[in-house]
DNA sequence: TCTGGGGTCCTAGGACCC
DNA sequence: TCTGGGGTCCTAGGACCC
């Protein structure tokens, strides 16, 4: 790996950008409280089945990595100081962030809060050198947000992306050496780089895939060139295998899409101490329905699909769904169907993981039934709730054909549930016992 | 040591239409 | 009367990314 600056690379080179904030919740937090600067932070669940998301380099240090149960950080690290995270805080410095790399070009695809990458073609007529508007990013990341971040530079994705992985810091029998900052790989250093390479560096390969690809004998990505493909794909599907093909030749044609659309949206919570019985489920559902519905009418979309996720205590998982023939974004209505959702399942397992998932996007206007309920009708559709009141009786009655579906499928009143629409309101009874899990207290009487 | 919460994409089977 | 094949949509599950 030659980087030396005197030998800087083309544009037609590197095109490609891969940018990457340092450690990039726990440095938030410690720019935004200065008592922890130099101290082991992490951002993470603190709680029994927690994780760490982002651990400083303090952290990283004795051995804190993300992804690790906070139980074992801990144990790595018992000055470990855990924070909750505040998400739209981190918003914040990601749009701050996506605004300078949009000074440098506007064709720049985000990836998550603090990664992005971006195609410089654009800067062509600019004459300036890949490696030089790579130092410039950086500075003013540094100068501007205060933020570390390493830069990759390469032909495509793949090499971009592999090329700022080695521009970071690391650990290194507890100590942190510094990172070059900014790392391209030239079109001649592309082979060496692929030979020395685990198959796991590649994207798209985690453990279930780098396992089976162990027991084809294949370790690293010079391994993979040898390979047919069609024996590959028995063994990790045709997509996969065609993928791992183009990679270990050095090939991905992943273009840079500034124009990336929202497809789905949701809502998910692992409990410290899991849900039991329908009744908890029920409630918690009406919570994320909650949370699904704002998230929903903050992007002004409605959603055809909704997914009901639970995990139970052994981590097995279980899924269902439904599509709507029109989109919702209306609390009552979201929870509704998330409980018979819920319902249709056999809850007498705790419930360690509620996920509630909304897809099938329709733009507000495009929705073909504007759904509305007395609770959380959001406050331009009661605006136009009088005058709309026909399409809100059908809007009613597809709900409920919606929710028959459901039992029908899958034998919900079986499991106890039954609904019922009155009014502007809905409700769901569970058939034995007489507590009610609609947007209404339990103890509100229909009115 | 025992696994979060935000998402994306792929696969496979069934239903339905032409 | 018995049967095709392709396309599209939906559902469920799994793997992966940060």
């Amino acid at each position: 790996m030659s980087n030396s600056p005197n030998s800087s690379p083309s544009l037609h080179e590197v095109p490609i950008l891969h940018v990457d904030l340092d450690a990039f919740f726990a440095s938030v937090e410690i720019l935004d409280d200065p008592s922890l600067v130099g101290r082991p932070v992490c951002v993470g669940g603190s709680a029994a089945r927690g994780v760490i998301a982002s651990a400083s380099y303090e952290a990283r240090r004795q051995g804190v990595t993300s992804a690790m149960p906070s139980v074992v950080a801990r144990r790595l690290c018992p000055e470990l100081i855990i924070l909750p995270g505040r998400f739209e805080r981190y918003e914040q410095y990601s749009h701050r962030f996506h605004s300078l790399v949009n000074d440098l070009t506007p064709e720049y695809e985000p990836l998550g809060l603090d990664e992005v990458f971006a195609d410089l073609r654009s800067l062509r007529r600019l004459r300036i050198r890949p490696v030089e508007a790579a130092q410039q990013l950086r500075r003013r990341i540094r100068e501007e947000l205060f933020l570390e971040c390493g830069v990759g530079l390469g032909r495509n994705k793949l090499f971009a992306k592999l090329a700022s992985k080695r521009s970071k810091p690391r650990i290194v029998d507890h100590q942190l050496l510094e990172g070059p900052g900014v790392v391209w790989v030239s079109r001649e250093m592309e082979r060496n780089w692929l030979e020395e390479m685990p198959v796991r560096a590649l994207w798209g390969v985690g453990p279930a895939t780098a396992k089976k690809l162990q027991q084809l004998g294949l370790y690293w990505v010079r391994d993979l060139r040898g390979v047919d493909q069609a024996s590959l794909a028995r063994h990790v599907g045709s997509a996969m295998a065609a993928t791992l093909a183009s990679y270990a030749r050095g090939e991905d044609d992943r273009p840079v899409d500034s124009r990336r659309e929202l497809k789905s949206l949701g809502h998910d919570q692992t409990f410290a101490t899991s849900l039991v019985g329908p009744g908890e489920v029920f409630a918690q559902c009406r919570h994320h329905a909650g949370v699904v519905a704002r998230a929903l009418r903050a992007q002004g979309r409605v959603a055809r699909t909704l997914s009901v996720v639970l995990r139970f205590d052994d981590l097995t998982s279980l899924s269902r769904s439904q599509t709507l023939p029109f989109g919702v974004d209306d609390e009552a209505a979201i929870c509704s169907l998330a409980q018979a959702l819920a319902g249709s399942v056999d809850l007498s397992r705790p419930v360690r993981l509620l996920g509630l998932y909304a897809s099938s996007f329709l733009a507000r206007e495009n929705n073909p039934v504007q759904l509305s309920f007395g609770v959380s009708v959001s406050s331009d559709v009661r605006d136009e709730a009088v005058e709309h009141s026909r399409e809100r009786q059908m809007s009613s009655a597809a709900l409920r054909d919606a929710l028959d579906d459901i039992r029908q499928r899958y034998g919900a009143n079986s499991v106890g549930v039954a609904s019922d629409l009155y009014g502007d309101g809905l409700r769901i009874e569970r058939q034995r016992g007489s507590h009610a899990f609609g947007p209404e207290s339990p103890t509100t009487p229909a009115p």
